[in-house]
RNA sequence: CGGGGUGUGGCCCAGUUGGCUAGGGCGUCUGGUUUGGGACCAGAAGAUCGUGGGUUCGAGUCCCGCCACCCCGACCA
C-alpha cells in the first residue's frame, strides 16, 4: 500500500473526548474513528490488524475441530424468552420493527445456536460437534469506556460445543484451553497472560477467564508466583490460596479480560428440550460449552502493552504490514525495492509521498508501529545500501542492496 | 442509573464585568524556497459558537430544557 493514496492521515493531536490510550493512539494514527461512545469504525490500517487477530483465532478454533458459521446479528425475542434472559440480560439492545415485532441485536447466541444444533443433531452418532463465529455483537453496556477495550458494539469469536457426556465436555474444553493458550503466545501476549479461575455467574461455580496483565486493565487478578495461575477478584475471599498447586503467594495485577470459557451443562439444552438418543434408543441430555474471545478487545490490549513515547510496536504476527517502507529523496529505487517485496510477498506500507519531510515520515513510521522499516536515501543509494531497523530497537543497521531480499526472507517471515 | 466535567472551522485551544467584521496553532489548497527526526515564506479556503427556548438595544458569554462526549461510582452473561 502506497502512503500517498491511503485515505487516511496520522494526527499531531489526540480527540479530547478520548481518554484511553490504546484509543487515543489508534485514532492519531489514523487506525480507528470514533463514531459515538464505545462505538468504533474499523479503517484500513486497523481492519487489516483485526483480520490478522482475527484470523489466528480462526486457524487454532478450525484445529479443534470448530465449524465457522455466521449466525444473525438481529434475532428475535422468542429465543430469548425460552431461555429467560429476554427479561434478565439487561445489556441486551432491544428494538422493534416496523411490524411491530421485538428484536435484540445479539450480545451472545447460545439462544440461536441451540436451536441450530438441535436440526441437525439428534443422535449420539453426530455428537461431539463445535461451531463458532466471528461476528458482531451488541452490549449496552451502561457505561462504555477505555476505547476498545468496553465498547456497546464488538467483534466476537464464540465457539460452542456439544457433548454426550460431562466427562467428553470435560476432555474438549482442556483442548480449547490450550488452543487458547496457544492464540495469545501467536498475538504476542504468551508470556503476560494468565488462566484465572472467575466466577462461573450463572452456569457454574467458576468459570476460566484469561486475562492480560496491563495498568489498562479493569480487572484486579491475583497471580500464583509458582504455577502463573490467577485468581479473579471476585472469588478471591472463597478461594484464598491457588486452586493449581496450592500455594498461597499471590500477587495482585490489574489485568484485561481477554478470554472467557464456560462448561454451560444443560442451562441451555434443556430451555430448548434439545435431547439425543443414545445407543440404547434413550433420551440424554445434551451436555454444551461455550468459548469468547474478543478480537477487537484483543486489539486495544496490544496497544496498551506494547508502545514506547512514539507509538504502537505491534508484535509481528499482527502488524497492518510486516515492513515500513521510507523513500527519502530518491522515489525510484524505492519504488523499485517497493515492487520486488510485494512479488516476493510482503506486506508494505510505502511511504512515497514528496511533499513529507523525513521527520514527518519517521515520526508516521514509528505511531504506526509496523515491526519492520527500511529507509531508502540517495546516501544509501550512492553507498549501495537499504536501512533497516526494527521498531522494538533503537539502533539500525544497513543492508547490501543485494542482499536485501534474502536478509528479509530470514529475518523477517 | 447517581455524582462531577466538557461542547467554539477537519483536529487542539483562546475568547475579559454581555458590545463592533468570532481569534490562534495544527491540518488543507496555491506559489516559491527546503529536506537524516513532525521545515520556512507569501497568499487562500473553511464556523448554523452542540441544540431548542428565554432575558436584553445587543448573547460564544447570562437563565431554563434537551442532546452528545469524558471522568468517578454502580453494572459488566
Amino acid at each position: 500500500m502506497k502512503r500517498s493514496i491511503l485515505f487516511t492521515k496520522t494526527s499531531k493531536t489526540t480527540p479530547k473526548d478520548e481518554t484511553s490510550f490504546n484509543a487515543q493512539t489508534l485514532i492519531r494514527a489514523g487506525f480507528i474513528d470514533k463514531v459515538g461512545a464505545g462505538i468504533y469504525t474499523f479503517l484500513p490500517l486497523g481492519l487489516k490488524v483485526l483480520n490478522k487477530i482475527s484470523n489466528i483465532i480462526r486457524e487454532e478454533m478450525n484445529a479443534v475441530g470448530g465449524q465457522e458459521v455466521l449466525m444473525p446479528a438481529l434475532t428475535p425475542k422468542s429465543v430469548w424468552e425460552a431461555t429467560d434472559r429476554w427479561a434478565n440480560f439487561d445489556a441486551l439492545f432491544k428494538l422493534t420493527g416496523s411490524d411491530s415485532k421485538e428484536y435484540a441485536l445479539g450480545a451472545t447466541h447460545e439462544e440461536i445456536v441451540t436451536p441450530l444444533a438441535q436440526r441437525f443433531c439428534t443422535s449420539y452418532k453426530n455428537l461431539p460437534f463445535a461451531v463458532y463465529q466471528i461476528q458482531t455483537k451488541f452490549r449496552n453496556e451502561k457505561r462504555a469506556k477505555a476505547g476498545l477495550i468496553r465498547g456497546r458494539e464488538f467483534l466476537m469469536k464464540d465457539l460452542y460445543s456439544f457433548h454426550v457426556s460431562q466427562e467428553d465436555l470435560d476432555s474438549y474444553y482442556e483442548k480449547v484451553k490450550e488452543a487458547y493458550f496457544k492464540i495469545y503466545s501467536r498475538l504476542g501476549l504468551g508470556d503476560i497472560t494468565h488462566i484465572t479461575y472467575a466466577s462461573g455467574g450463572a452456569f457454574s461455580k467458576y468459570s476460566h477467564e484469561f486475562q492480560t496483565v496491563t495498568d489498562a486493565g479493569e480487572d484486579l487478578i491475583y497471580v500464583c508466583k509458582k504455577c502463573k495461575v490467577a485468581i479473579n477478584k471476585e472469588i478471591i475471599e472463597e478461594q484464598k490460596n491457588c486452586p493449581e498447586c496450592g500455594c498461597n503467594e499471590l500477587e495482585e495485577k490489574r489485568a484485561v479480560e481477554v478470554g472467557n470459557i464456560f462448561k454451560l451443562g444443560t442451562k441451555f439444552s434443556k430451555p430448548f428440550n434439545f435431547n439425543y438418543l443414545d445407543k440404547d434408543g434413550k433420551t440424554q441430555d445434551i451436555i454444551m460449552g461455550c468459548y469468547g474471545i474478543g478480537p477487537s478487545r484483543i486489539l486495544g490490549t496490544i496497544v496498551e502493552v506494547y508502545n514506547d513515547q512514539k507509538g504502537i510496536i505491534w508484535p509481528k504476527d499482527v502488524a497492518p504490514f510486516n515492513i515500513h517502507l521510507i523513500s527519502f529523496k530518491q522515489n525510484e529505487e524505492a519504488e523499485k525495492i517497493y515492487k520486488e517485496l510485494i512479488s516476493a510477498g510482503f506486506e508494505v506500507l510505502y511511504d512515497d509521498r514528496d511533499e513529507a519531510s523525513l521527520g514527518e515520515k519517521l515520526n508516521d513510521a514509528d505511531l504506526i508501529g509496523c515491526t519492520y522499516r527500511l529507509i531508502v536515501s540517495q546516501k544509501n543509494v550512492d553507498l549501495n545500501q537499504v536501512e533497516f531497523k526494527e521498531r522494538s530497537k533503537d539502533n539500525s543497521e544497513m543492508i547490501k542492496r543485494s542482499d536485501l531480499l534474502q536478509f528479509l526472507k530470514e529475518y523477517v517471515s
